[in-house]
DNA sequence: ACCTGAACACCGTTCAAGT
DNA sequence: ACCTGAACACCGTTCAAGT
């Protein structure tokens, strides 16, 4: 009566022919091949050659999909050597964070909820600690980190969310999104820069903004204790 | 043969039974009603009481709407008076900008998009048009005044995000998001804050980083002139 | 225990046809 | 010119039934 194919686990029945390892895996690839906006239970579903019912037996929702493929991502990435001063290392964990997010812009909407910590795996979560551990070393106190932490998340995440509604809605029609159409009478600053804003646009300010963040924060935490 | 009903711009044919106006007053009374979500070309068919397919004859496309949605709201925020000091002026204009967002945090999808200046109505763009002017009259050329309005406008979309994402997930599942089950070997800044982290988030730290980034953007752009 | 198809309750958008 | 129902091509999720 016992079944040949008994899993190690002592569970019975029949063994499963889908895991959540091969659920991640093929949603990477339809992530990577045809884009995160494809990622849909039923085109999942079919990829590994599946019923789409099949699905809700091994995850709960859509949305923990995404937690574990997020969380997969993260895992894969290497953390980076970081500066010894506390202010260079603030910046270049941001940096990493940045890097990380701009290449997964989707990960950005799960991700910014205050609570998405309990979210994640312990093997994402150094970029945390690191921001943290780096203002804490400046001589920020734990809620002053924490705050350092949120206000720099609060920046990139918005960076990335612009960076992304931006790729996307040129991939459809240009905007001319032109300023010199304004009325000069009632908008004279942005009138007179005119054109000049979307050549300004077009450069990457994430990383002077941040610096500026960064600074501004240390220095609220006061002077630096070195 | 000429209609009896022949409008005034010299039109022939039937005469509209739905005008944008209504279309955009029926919006809001769907967002304000049941929550922005809610908010479906069916739906709002409905609540005019036409058919679905009758919208496309007046709005080009689902997110065509939503930019005469938001113009509108916009055009109904009073412009506040602000103070004269061109610092206090910055922070002022993005804590008014910050509080219409949080409002319809909806809307921060649609304007995050690099060219959204363009889709806007003059009468929507004093937030910018102040905080670009302010920038100027402390001191920043046009350039760094775009990035300090750029930077400022990172920082606040991605509060929004957090604030609304934090407050959708909360009307479902209470997430625990405890770090106090972190490996403190690994993860020991974490580790050691523990549950502060959520009493410090619940916190308003808006302002604060606020603050944060305009002086350092300030610093950057050189001292103040006066 | 695992997997299934059918069904539910939706979406945004197009298009030929009616008035 | 304006409005319509039907249809297209989808969604996420549930559930009774099969193996």
């Amino acid at each position: 009566m016992a079944s040949p194919t008994a899993s190690p686990h002592g569970r019975t029945g029949r063994p499963p022919l889908t895991s959540r390892a091969q659920i991640v895996a093929a949603a990477r690839e339809i992530i990577e091949r045809d884009g995160w906006e494809r990622l849909t239970v039923r085109r999942l579903a079919a990829e590994i050659g599946v019923g789409a019912t099949t699905l809700y037996h091994h995850v709960r929702s859509k949305e923990d999909l995404l937690v574990l493929v997020l969380n997969h991502y993260l895992g894969t990435i290497e953390r980076p050597r970081l500066p010894s001063d506390p202010r260079d290392r603030i910046i270049a964990a941001a940096v990493a964070m940045h890097d990380a997010a701009a290449a997964w812009p989707w990960a950005v909407e799960i991700v910014t909820t205050d609570g998405f910590l309990g979210l994640l795996d312990e093997s994402a979560l150094w970029m945390v600690e690191d921001i943290v551990a780096a203002a804490e070393d400046y001589g920020c106190t734990p809620a002053q980190a924490i705050v350092v932490f949120r206000s720099i998340w609060y920046y990139t995440a918005g960076e990335i969310l612009v960076r992304a509604n931006t790729a996307r809605s040129r991939a459809g029609d240009l905007r001319p999104a032109s300023l010199s159409r304004l009325d000069a009478s009632r908008l004279p600053r942005l009138a007179a820069i005119g054109d000049h804003w979307a050549t300004v646009s077009q450069g990457d300010t994430y990383p002077q903004g941040l610096r500026a963040l960064v600074d501004g924060l240390l220095a609220q935490a006061g002077p630096a204790v070195s």
